[in-house]
RNA sequence: GCCCCCGUAGCUCAGUGGAUAGAGCAACGGUUUCCUAAACCGCAGGUCGCAGGUUCGAGUCCUGCCGGGGGCGCCA
C-alpha cells in the first residue's frame, strides 16, 4: 500500500519549521534519504531534537558532537534565541519571540489557522453509524456515529472527498417477520408508535410472536420469499417500514448533531442486485472453494478452533448470501464505483477478523489494489459504573434518544443554577450545546480502541478533560471581548513577551499538527488532547496576564492572543462536531 | 486450544524508541475589594500486570507468562 499523505506539514508550527531544516541537513551528513530529525515538545525547553543520538552511533561519531555541528549549520540561528546541547546529545530549543510572533500573524490572518489542505486530495468512503431498520439505536450506535462524524469532519477540513456511508441493516430475514407485524397492527397504528420512537416495542412484538405462533412463522417465511423476489406489495410495505425508521434516525442525528442524511443511506438492500456479480467474479479469479455445501474462500493466515483454515463463507448450503457476500460487494462498489482512495469502517472491535478476512480476501481478488486502502476504525465498549456493558436498570441496552435527553436535561439544569441571566431561549440552545456536547466529547476523548466508563458527573464536569470546560474557556474569551468593546475579528500586532505568552503561542502553532496526528491515525482523541491543553495553558496566561486592563499596545498583543485561542477552540471543537456558545 | 484487544497514581485517562512517566478527579493546603471562582496555585500520591530479550536508551519494540474482555462455518 503506497498513498500519499494524508495531511501535509505545517508551515506555521516552528517544531515541523525545525525538522523540515534538520532532515535535509542530517540526510546530506549521513549521505541517504529520509533521516527524521526526531523533533519533539520538550519539559526541558519549547523542543528538543533527539535525532542527533541515532545518527551518531550510524556515522560513528559522538553525539554531543553531532549536536555541536548542527548547531554550526546555523540552520535554527534565525528561529532559535538559545539552542543548547544537553545530556548525551539532546538538542534544547527556545523560539524566539519574534518568529512566534511572524508566525502568530500568519495563522491569525487565516480562517484555516494554519491548517494545509492537502496537496493530493483523497477520495474517503467512511462507513459509519449503521442502526438496524425497525431497532432502537442505542449506546453501541453511539460510538460508530460520534467517532464517525468526527473523522468525516476531520478529513473534509484537509481539503479530501469525503462520501459517507450509513450501511444501515435494511435487508434480512427478519424483514418477512416484520411486514407481517406491520400488516397485523395496521399501517396507522404501527406509523403512530414507530413515529414516537417505541421500535424497540415494534421488533419485540414482533420477535415474540414468532416465537410462539407457527401461524405467523409460516406468514413471515413466505413473506422474506416474497420480498427477495421483488413482489411489488411486499416492497411498498417494506419501503414503509424503511422509511418509519430512517425519520426516526434523522430525529436522532439531528439531536445528536451530525452529518448524516438520507443522502447517505446506503443500506444492505443496495447491494444484493451485486452480490451475484460478486459471486461469478471470485468463481472466475478461481478463488471459491466448496466446503461442506457452502461456497467458500480461504484467505491464508486465518484459522478456526481446530488449527485449520479459517474459510469466509460467501455462499450459504441453502444458496443464500450473507454479509461476507454483502460486505464484498461493498468493497467493490467503493472502489469501482464511488474511486475511493481510503475506505474507513467505522465498527466495534469485534468484527475485526470479518474485515480482515473480507479484506484479504477482496486484495485476494484484486478488488483492493495497492493504492487503496481499507482501515478498520475499531472503538471498545461503553461501560456502566459496574465496569459492564452499559444497560438500563431494567437490563436492556439503553436507549440513545433517552440518554441525549437526559444529557441536555442535566446541562439544563446546570446552566439555570449558574447563569440565570441567559433568556430562557438562550439556555435552552447552551445546555443542548453542552449536553450534547458532553456526551459526544466522552466518547471522542479517550482511546477508541478502549472500552469506557459513561458516568455522567464527570462527562459534565466543568472542570478536567470534558467539553463544557473547553467551551467554558471559548465563552470566557467570548466575555473578554465584550467586555472590552472590542471586535474579535480585528487584525491585531502580536507581542509575545511573557511566559505564559510565549507557551500559550506555542500551543497555538501546534494545532494543526495536533489534527494531522489525530487524522492520520483516525483517533479524534487526539485532537481532545491536545485541546484541553490549549485551554488549559489559556486558562494560566490568562491569570498571569491582564488582558482589559492592560496597556494599549500589550492589550492589543494579548487580545490577539485571546482571539486565536478562541478561534482554534471553536475550530477544534468544530472538527469534534461540538458546538462552542459564546455565552454559557 | 488458537487468534485479536486491553492492563500506567485510590478513581478516570494521556503518553510520537529519548532526559526525573504526566493530566484531571477525589484528598489535603491556599487564592475572590482583581477581565466569568463554571477558574487558578501548591502539596502529596507509581514494582508503567510479571519475567526475559533487542537497544547507547523501553511504559513504548520482540518472546513467554498472569489477569480482564472479545472472536473462532453457513445471523448481521
Amino acid at each position: 500500500m503506497s498513498s500519499p499523505p494524508l495531511a501535509v506539514a505545517s508551515l506555521t508550527d516552528p517544531l515541523e519549521l525545525v525538522a523540515a531544516r534538520l532532515s535535509g541537513w542530517l540526510s546530506a551528513r549521513a549521505g541517504r534519504d529520509g533521516v527524521d530529525p526526531v523533533v519533539r515538545p520538550s519539559d526541558h525547553a519549547d523542543a528538543q531534537v533527539n535525532g542527533a543520538l541515532g545518527l551518531a552511533k550510524e556515522l560513528g561519531c559522538a553525539p554531543r558532537e553531532l549536536a555541536q555541528e548542527i548547531i554550526a549549520s546555523g540552520l535554527l540561528d534565525d528561529l532559535c534565541a538559545e539552542v543548547e546541547v544537553a545530556g548525551p546529545g539532546f538538542l534544547n530549543l527556545t523560539f524566539a519571540n519574534d518568529v512566534l510572533n511572524g508566525l502568530l500573524t500568519a495563522v491569525a490572518g487565516s480562517e484555516r489557522l494554519g491548517v494545509e489542505q492537502s496537496a493530493s486530495p483523497q477520495t474517503v468512503v467512511i462507513d459509519y453509524s449503521a442502526p438496524n431498520v425497525a431497532k432502537e439505536m442505542h449506546v453501541g450506535h453511539l460510538r460508530s456515529t460520534v467517532i464517525g462524524d468526527a473523522l468525516v469532519r476531520m478529513y473534509e477540513s484537509l481539503g479530501h472527498r469525503v462520501i459517507r456511508e450509513n450501511h444501515i441493516g435494511d435487508w434480512g430475514r427478519p424483514f418477512g417477520m416484520l411486514i407481517e407485524h406491520l400488516l397485523d397492527l395496521g399501517e396507522d397504528v404501527a406509523a403512530a408508535g414507530l413515529g414516537q420512537g417505541d421500535l424497540d416495542g415494534f421488533y419485540k412484538q414482533a420477535n415474540a410472536k414468532f416465537a410462539d405462533d407457527e401461524e405467523f412463522q409460516r406468514r413471515s417465511r413466505d413473506r422474506v420469499v416474497l420480498l427477495q423476489s421483488g413482489d411489488p406489495d411486499t416492497h411498498v410495505l417494506w419501503n414503509r417500514l424503511v422509511a418509519m425508521s430512517t425519520d426516526y434516525f434523522n430525529e436522532v442525528y439531528s439531536k445528536l448533531g451530525v452529518l448524516l442524511t438520507n443522502d447517505d443511506l446506503m443500506g444492505e438492500s443496495q447491494y444484493q442486485p451485486l452480490m451475484a456479480g460478486t459471486i461469478e467474479r471470485l468463481s472466475q479469479a478461481g478463488l471459491m472453494q466448496e466446503s461442506d455445501g457452502a461456497s467458500v474462500v480461504f484467505p491464508p493466515g486465518f484459522t478456526n478452533r481446530d488449527g485449520d483454515p479459517l474459510p469466509l463463507i460467501v455462499q450459504a448450503k441453502t444458496g443464500g448470501f450473507n454479509y461476507a457476500t454483502s460486505d464484498l460487494s461493498c468493497v467493490i462498489d467503493r472502489v469501482e464505483r464511488l474511486g475511493a482512495n481510503l475506505m474507513l469502517y467505522v465498527i466495534g472491535a469485534p468484527q475485526q477478523q470479518h474485515l480482515e478476512m473480507v479484506f484479504a480476501v477482496a486484495r485476494m481478488a484484486g478488488w483492493l489494489p495497492d493504492n487503496v486502502a481499507a482501515v478498520h476504525v475499531a472503538f471498545g465498549n461503553v461501560l456502566g459504573e459496574d465496569r459492564k456493558m452499559l444497560r438500563s436498570r431494567s437490563g436492556d441496552s439503553v436507549k440513545l434518544v433517552e440518554l441525549l435527553d437526559e444529557a441536555v436535561e442535566r446541562a439544563s439544569a446546570a446552566v439555570n443554577e449558574k447563569n440565570p441571566d441567559l433568556s430562557t431561549d438562550e439556555r435552552a440552545a447552551v445546555a443542548r450545546m453542552i449536553g450534547i456536547g458532553a456526551v459526544k466529547y466522552a466518547d471522542l476523548s479517550t482511546d477508541r480502541v478502549r472500552d469506557y466508563v459513561f458516568d455522567w458527573n464527570r462527562m459534565l464536569a466543568f472542570d478536567g478533560n470534558t467539553a463544557p470546560y473547553l467551551q467554558y474557556a471559548h465563552a470566557r474569551i467570548c466575555s473578554i471581548f465584550r467586555r472590552a468593546e472590542e471586535d474579535r475579528s480585528v487584525d491585531r500586532r502580536f507581542a509575545v513577551t511573557e511566559t505564559a505568552e510565549h507557551d500559550l503561542a506555542l500551543k497555538l502553532l501546534a494545532y494543526p499538527s495536533a489534527v494531522a496526528d489525530a487524522l492520520t491515525s483516525n483517533s479524534p482523541h487526539k485532537l481532545c488532547t491536545y485541546l484541553f491543553e490549549l485551554a488549559q495553558q489559556f486558562t494560566s496566561f490568562y491569570e498571569h496576564c491582564p488582558v482589559v486592563r492592560a496597556e494599549d499596545a500589550i492589550r492589543e498583543a494579548r487580545l490577539g492572543l485571546c482571539n486565536v485561542t478562541a478561534q482554534t477552540l471553536a475550530a477544534g471543537l468544530a472538527l469534534l462536531g461540538i458546538d462552542a456558545p459564546e455565552r454559557m
